[in-house]
DNA sequence: ACAAAAAGTGAATTATTTATAACTTTATAT
DNA sequence: ATATAAAGTTATAAATAATTCACTTTTTGT
């Protein structure tokens, strides 16, 4: 159950900073970073708010591989 | 932050029952009740996991509200 | 009507995400 | 080269998702 994401790739598409985009989405810098690296499973809300600020559905952004 | 589900339906369209959806994501029935009833933010993996049981995406079954 | 199955409730516990803080390491610019 | 910003790490605390259990209520079928 990793989690695979684009949301490092979209963010630097944007040209935002890991702080930026922490705030837009009112979480701290660190679940940021965590998401983008790491490999746990944030809430739906968050997974949600992040698809939106880049125009992508959830999918495209999240993808849960086996093991 | 409010959540509006479609679960409900998509369960009963596909002729399932509380205790089906539930272990077909293995998770518990007061989970899937909750989910379908309550309002709270469940886990992107569970999210996503449902949304793919329906053949739809998580967008189409869930929706933030305000307040 | 009655029984059985399905759905819903609430409280207490457990598991895990997110926050906080105090760092270190890497990248960028002057 | 060196200062500054950005990114990454680790540990602990706090918040909350999910489990579990013991029910009650509603729905469905005969």
């Amino acid at each position: 159950m990793a989690l695979k994401t684009k949301v490092k790739e979209y963010r630097e598409k944007a040209g935002m900073k890991q702080n930026e985009l922490a705030e837009l989405v009112n979480v701290r810098r660190e679940t940021i970073v965590h998401l983008e690296n790491g490999r746990y499973n944030p809430s739906l809300k968050l997974a949600m708010d992040i698809a939106k600020l880049f125009h992508v559905n959830v999918e495209e952004l999240f993808e849960f591989t086996e093991d």
